[in-house]
DNA sequence: GTCATTTATCATGC
DNA sequence: GCATGATAAATGAC
């Protein structure tokens, strides 16, 4: 039979593994989760200098933390 | 050393029961009569859902992880597709 | 921004 | 011991 899932067709650049945050990079999130739903610009620097991620983690961890939310 | 401990707090949502034979046999006959694309429309779903006895969330988990688990390793899956493939005449319209 | 996904990881069933 | 369902990072459409 035929397979699913059409070929990519270009090159596939890899995808960044997904790595689980650790305890303390959990708490920190939330905790200025539970400030703020929406975090500020200067807040996101701030917290990925802090915890060690880049802005674009500490940005998707806050969609997906909005999107568990209203589950 | 840094230890990265994720020792993880109860999860209530984690407790996981398998789904019974029914439910399975209907999940399946859909993904194999719609290999080419197996994305259930939202209304799909919902059918699905209400067949099964589940929320659609967990049809919508039960096809992600059928179709990831089913392209990672075609060849586990050729018996079971087979099977379902000959039980369903296959009437994909979409 | 939301949101349906992909992927790996986790927790449980058996 | 893996199979299976649910959740956690990461991507991409819109």
């Amino acid at each position: 039979h035929l397979t699913p899932f059409l070929p990519p067709a270009g090159a596939p650049r890899a995808r960044k593994k997904r790595c689980p945050y650790s305890k303390f990079q959990i708490r920190e999130l939330e905790r200025e989760f539970f400030f703020n739903v929406y975090i500020s610009r200067e807040q996101r620097l701030r917290l990925a200098r802090l915890l060690q991620l880049s802005d674009r983690q500490v940005k998707i961890w806050f969609q997906n933390r909005r999107m568990k939310e209203k589950k | 050393a840094v230890m990265i401990l994720r020792s993880r707090f109860l999860d209530a949502r984690r407790k996981r029961r398998n789904f019974n034979k029914q439910a399975t046999e209907i999940l399946n006959e859909y993904f194999y009569s719609h290999l080419s694309n197996p994305y259930p429309s939202e209304e799909a779903k919902e059918e699905l859902a209400k067949k099964c006895g589940i929320t659609v969330s967990q049809v919508s988990n039960w096809f992600g992880n059928k179709r990831i688990r089913y392209k990672k390793n075609i060849g586990k899956f050729q018996e079971e597709a087979n099977i379902y493939a000959a039980k369903t005449a296959v009437t994909a319209t979409n």
